[in-house]
DNA sequence: TGAAATGTTGGGGCG
DNA sequence: ACGCCCCAACATTTC
C-alpha cells in the first residue's frame, strides 16, 4: 500500500481539510505531520501569543487523531530538511498539504514543491480563504484595493462549495517515523503569563465549533452588539480561524443553514459573512503586495515625519502597558495583555492614538499586536494597522482620528468595559470614567494622560496634510 | 468603521 | 403683539 504524507500547518482540523480528504481519496496510509521550525526573525514570524495557542491547538489535533488510532508526528526543524528525512523515513510517494498564502510561506513553499516534485508527486489545495487571490483582478487586470468592488466581484462568482465531511477512518502505516514530544517543540515560553492568557481560551476543532455555536445564538443582534467592547457581540472566532481550528468555508455553510433556519438572523449573519470576507481582503492584498509586510501601500507615506524611537520610547511603553492615560485604551491594551485578545473596536481606537496622537509608526503597534494576540493573523493584522495610520488599500481618510474619550462614551456608555479591565478606576463615576484624570485626581497609580488630545490632534493633521500636498 | 467647526432653524423668554 | 436675542438641536462643511 501506498504512503502519503500530510504536512498540518494552518489548517489542524479534521473536518473540510482537503489535502487530509484527497490522500485518502487516493487511498494512500496516511502520515500526518506538523514541523516546526523555530529559526528566528523570519519577516512572517509568529508571535509569543500565538506560539502558545498553537501549542495547545496541536494538543487538541494530536488527540483527535489519537481517537481515530492515527497519530501527529511533530518535528523541529527546518521544514524542507525535515520533508526530506519523512520522505526517506517513510518511503512515501506522495506529499499533501494545504495551501498558505503570506510572502515567506509561499516562497519556502514554491522551493518544497521544485525540490521534492523530483522525488514524490505534491499537492496542494486551497483550505483557508474564500477565494484565492489569484483569481479576483479587475478589469484592467489589476489587483484590487478598495474592500467594496472587491466583496462584489467575489459573491458574483460565488461563495465556495460545501464543506468537506471529517474523515471517519484514517489508514495508519506500519510504522510510524520518529518524532517529537510536544513540548520539544518549544512553544511555550520560560515565563508563566500563557496560564493566565489560557485561562480565557479553549483550543481545537471541537472548541471552535462550540465557539461558533454560542456565537449563532446571539448573532441576530450582531450588527448592532458588535461595536460594544463590553457585550459579547462579537464572534471570538479569529484564533481558530488562524490555527485552522475551522474553515471560512465551514462558518459561511454552517451561518446559511442557520439563516435559512432562523430569518430574523439575516441582517446579522450577513454583516459577520463580510467580516470574513475582510479577512480574506487581508489575504488577497498581502499576497498581491508582498512588500506592505513592512511597507506602506500608499507610497506617499515613505517620508512621512513619524517620530523617531528616541522621541517615542517612553510613550510606546506606556501604550504597550496599558498606561497612556485615556481609560479605554488602557483597557484594551491590558485586555490583550492578560487574554491574548481585545474587542475590535478598541483595537481601532488604540491603534488611532498610536499612529495619530503619538505619530508612532504602525509597523511598531503591528508588531506589538502580532506578538500578543492570540488571534495573531499576518495578513489582517497588516491590513488592520495600515487601514489606521491611512496608509493601506480603503484606508481611512487621514483626517478621521478617533477621540478615546468620545469612541468610549459612545461605545462603552455605562463603563462596563473600562471598570472591568482598569481596576483602579471602579470607583470613579460613570460621568467622568472615560475622561482621563485632572491634575490632582487620584486613583491608585492611574496615570495623567500621555498626550494632549486636542494639540496631538492639530499636529497630526498638520503632518498628513504637508503629506498630501508634497507630490 | 470621525470629530470639530461652522451654518441653519425654530422655540421660547423677554422687553 | 412683535421683534430681538439666545441657544439647543440638527445639518453641512472642513480637516
Amino acid at each position: 500500500m501506498s504512503r502519503a504524507l500530510v504536512w498540518l500547518r494552518q489548517d489542524l482540523r479534521l473536518a473540510d481539510n482537503p489535502a487530509l480528504w484527497h490522500a485518502l481519496q487516493q487511498g494512500h496510509e496516511i502520515i500526518p505531520v506538523f514541523i516546526h521550525d523555530p529559526t528566528p526573525d523570519t519577516a512572517g514570524r509568529l508571535g509569543a501569543a500565538s506560539q502558545v495557542w498553537l501549542h495547545h491547538t496541536l494538543a487538541a489535533m494530536a488527540q483527535s487523531l489519537a481517537a481515530m488510532g492515527s497519530r501527529l508526528i511533530l518535528r523541529r526543524g527546518e521544514a524542507l530538511t525535515e520533508l526530506v528525512q519523512l520522505q526517506t523515513q517513510t518511503g512515501a510517494q506522495a506529499l499533501y498539504w494545504n495551501r498558505c498564502y503570506d510572502p515567506v510561506s509561499v516562497a519556502r513553499d514554491t522551493h518544497i514543491k521544485q525540490v521534492l516534485g523530483r522525488q514524490l508527486t505534491v499537492h496542494s489545495f486551497n483550505a483557508s480563504l474564500l477565494h484565492e487571490p489569484v483569481r479576483l483582478l479587475k478589469a484592467d487586470g489589476a489587483p484590487y484595493r478598495v474592500f467594496t468592488a472587491w466583496w462584489k466581484t467575489l459573491l458574483q462568482a460565488g461563495l465556495p462549495a460545501r464543506p468537506l465531511p471529517a474523515p471517519d477512518r484514517l489508514p495508519v502505516p506500519a510504522e510510524w517515523p520518529p518524532g517529537c514530544t510536544l513540548a520539544a517543540l518549544g512553544l511555550l515560553p520560560a515565563h508563566h503569563w500563557p496560564v493566565g492568557m489560557m485561562a480565557h481560551w479553549k483550543a481545537g476543532e471541537q472548541a471552535a465549533w462550540q465557539v461558533l455555536d454560542r456565537f449563532l445564538e446571539a448573532a441576530a443582534g450582531y450588527a448592532v452588539q458588535r461595536d460594544f467592547p463590553g457585550q459579547a457581540g462579537t464572534s471570538c472566532l479569529s484564533p481558530y480561524l488562524h490555527s485552522g481550528s475551522i474553515s471560512p468555508q465551514q462558518i459561511v455553510a454552517y451561518c446559511e443553514d442557520f439563516r435559512n433556519r432562523v430569518p430574523q438572523a439575516e441582517t446579522g449573519i450577513a454583516a459577520f459573512v463580510r467580516e470574513l470576507g475582510w479577512r480574506d481582503f487581508a489575504a488577497y492584498l498581502l499576497w498581491h503586495f508582498p512588500r506592505t509586510l513592512e511597507k506602506p501601500l500608499d507610497t506617499r507615506f515613505e517620508t512621512f515625519p513619524w517620530s523617531t524611537p528616541d522621541e517615542y520610547g517612553a510613550s510606546l511603553q506606556r501604550w504597550q502597558r496599558g498606561m497612556t492615560g485615556f481609560p479605554i485604551v488602557d483597557a484594551g491594551m491590558r485586555q490583550l495583555w492578560q487574554s491574548g485578545w481585545m474587542h475590535n473596536r478598541v483595537r481601532m481606537i488604540a491603534a488611532s492614538l498610536l499612529c495619530k496622537n503619538l505619530l508612532i509608526p504602525w509597523q511598531q503597534g503591528e508588531h506589538w499586536f502580532r506578538d500578543t494576540l492570540v488571534d495573531a493573523d499576518l495578513a489582517s493584522n497588516v491590513l488592520g494597522w495600515q487601514w489606521v495610520a491611512g496608509c493601506g488599500a480603503d484606508a481611512a481618510p487621514y483626517f478621521r482620528i478617533f477621540n478615546p474619550v468620545l469612541q468610549a462614551q459612545k461605545f462603552d456608555p455605562d463603563g462596563t468595559y473600562v471598570r472591568r479591565w482598569v481596576p483602579e478606576l471602579r470607583e470613579r463615576p460613570v460621568s467622568l470614567l472615560h475622561q482621563p484624570l485632572g491634575a490632582g485626581e487620584v486613583y491608585g497609580a492611574y496615570p495623567l494622560p500621555v498626550a494632549d488630545l486636542k494639540a496631538s490632534r492639530q499636529r497630526a493633521l498638520a503632518c498628513f496634510a504637508r503629506m498630501k500636498s508634497v507630490r
